[in-house]
DNA sequence: GTTAGGGCTTCCAGTAACTGGAAGGTCAAT
DNA sequence: ATTGACCTTCCAGTTACTGGAAGCCCTAAC
């Protein structure tokens, strides 16, 4: 398929898909026209990226975590300890949500605009769980 | 407390929190030599800004986000449509980052570095839930 | 068949959010 | 008084896009 379709399947604006492939994160095939040929496969990895990205990963941790997929024939022990660190990762990420949604919450219960300057959820702001 | 110890306590570098500075994010008071004095609330704002930013949002939403408490005289109704389409954002980060989760660990568990080139887990890469 | 439209290409410049380094002032301790 | 760690500003560089120009490709309508 070609990048537009690729985009809206992906979820990315075809800029981004163009910079993804020059900086070799996905590397599409060309058609005879010069055109980028994504494979569904492309569209997965793509798909996969843009999820990451929009978690806090940083392009090079992506470049990690499609090597996770791409060069299969690492020894298990490595791909293991790579995944089991990101899934730490995650965790941390998912609690530090949680935390936040928390505080989002009993913003939108407890301060109802009365213009009450210590709000009380100001003092939770900071104490949310160990940064990554 | 001086810039560096407010980078300590809100796991910035102090680069960055010059930088939130400069763009009017988190404004600190000064002491008579010139050096930058940051309160506990600031060191409050510049954890939730570091949370939020480690978790995929922009600083234009962190701005938005700690203007909830800083305009605390907003009418009750703006404050719980920013907080409450906020927390939905976080809702579908916290999916996606399950969905994260899941991919990753089927890999560390089913894909054990024998070279399998169609690894199944490929199938579910792009079928995360629909993105922000 | 040619012309209008949209989609594709490359390239170059600009933005967002930092990040590093130079040049120099401040402060607490030896 | 001087060493060293901290602070200041300023300017340049990096990451990860993002917008726009100039031009090729392809389908579909006239």
């Amino acid at each position: 398929m070609n990048i537009g379709t690729a985009a809206q399947r992906s979820n990315l604006p075809a800029k981004t898909i163009r910079y993804y492939e020059d900086i070799g994160l996905v590397r599409p095939g060309r058609a005879s026209n010069g055109y980028r040929e994504y494979s569904d496969q492309d569209v997965h990895l793509l798909s996969f990226v843009q999820r990451a990205r929009s978690l806090g990963f940083s392009v090079e941790e992506c470049r990690l975590l499609l090597s996770l997929y791409e060069d299969q024939k690492r020894a298990s022990a490595d791909v293991k300890h790579l995944a089991e660190a990101k899934i730490a990762e995650i965790d941390s990420k998912i609690d530090q949500l949680q935390s936040l949604r928390n505080t989002l919450t009993s913003l939108a219960l407890a301060c109802r605009g009365d213009g009450h300057p210590d709000c009380p959820i100001m003092d939770d702001l900071g104490s949310g769980p160990a940064p990554l």
